[in-house]
DNA sequence: CCACGTCGGAACGCAACCGTTTCGTCGTGG
DNA sequence: CCACGACGAAACGGTTGCGTTCCGACGTGG
């Protein structure tokens, strides 16, 4: 019987070392030492580096998020910033995500995990979001879910873990006004 | 008199490394390896991996954008999409970009590199687009140019970059037209 | 109470890379 | 035409990590 608290503390420690050193410098060896455990302790619950990694986010990622129900569009896009905000607050999630990121790039079996983890989780959010909107009659029926995704998470994301500054008071508020806006602008030609 | 052709080599093979492997995995050796060359002909040029790239990516990143001006706020905002478009779906970029900002979150050298290389080119042709439509009395004067930064490159660094799916038709033109509506928003209570 | 399996620790041989040094070759500037 | 310096290649000793194996200690389930 394996012991759960021995890999739970190995589960930490990846996310420690992840987001010290990233993914390419970040090693077995260096897990189970700073997890204060033998190698041998690792490479019995998990057969490579890889397979390590993609169990502990996987782990981390389930938390689902609830779908806001404001009474309005821009209600419901102030609280969804609001937390994906939080979340990009939390500093061992701003220095993996990227991370990760940028091996998935090279790596099909990381890309699939955060696909799952990260899009397809919002994807539906922003789907019933939209959906609510377009029933009060705030949005026409048949928005475009990838765009209004890309539109929500698009500036925070850019903000928080790419340029990495700090968020002015009203910052959110701001964005929530023009991400509103943007999501109740008119499409172009062809449609319309 | 250090030879220019091998410098060059050089320069090519660590953008090729990077891509590949990732700044963390990427090795000196590997680099002189892929460019045909001694190890000796790496040092005599830089005095580490971290002095090496930091190099390199200058040198790449001093293209310096044109200032569209097309007469309306809509247009320069496709225009500006569009080249950003361009340079998002460059492979190399697509694989080095998001690599060096992550390894950015935990090297101050790097960060203030792309520091200086992304976000200070565009902060000012946004403030120059801003300025011009203020002026044609598109925008109220005083608009937050950092706010509308994020609105612009934040969807699409986050759909080329991150979620890496292709562009639908016309998905440049929904998009500068939802952005436009954004940034014309009215700002929130504090100062309206 | 005993046997089994996990534990941490240590060592294994192997590979990659570090940054430096030495060597013989080549080509170019003075 | 000659000397200087950059060139590629190879080797240096040292470090780190790989994945595996063996060990004695511990503790828990049967």
């Amino acid at each position: 019987m394996l012991r759960e608290d021995i890999t739970e503390a190995i589960r930490l420690a990846v996310l420690e070392e992840l987001a010290a050193h990233g993914y390419g410098r970040m090693s077995i060896e260096a897990v189970a030492r700073r997890a204060g455990v033998g190698k041998t302790a690792v490479y019995r619950r998990w057969p490579s580096k890889l397979r390590l990694v993609i169990d502990v986010v996987s782990a981390v990622a389930v938390q689902d998020v609830a779908i806001p129900d404001t009474g309005t569009l821009r209600g419901d896009v102030r609280d969804l910033l609001g937390k994906i905000a939080r979340a990009l607050r939390d500093p061992l999630a701003t220095q993996i995500v990227p991370d990760l990121l940028a091996e998935a790039a090279r790596n099909p079996d990381i890309a699939r995990t955060l696909e799952a983890a990260l899009r397809d989780t919002q994807q539906s959010v922003v789907t019933e979001v939209l959906g609510n909107a377009a029933a009060r009659g705030e949005l026409p029926a048949g928005a475009d879910a990838d765009l209004a995704l890309d539109l929500i998470t698009g500036p925070l994301y850019w903000r928080l873990a790419v340029a990495r500054t700090t968020l002015p008071a009203d910052y959110l508020d701001d964005l929530a006004a023009a991400t509103t806006a943007a999501l109740t602008a008119p499409r172009t030609t062809r449609d319309g």
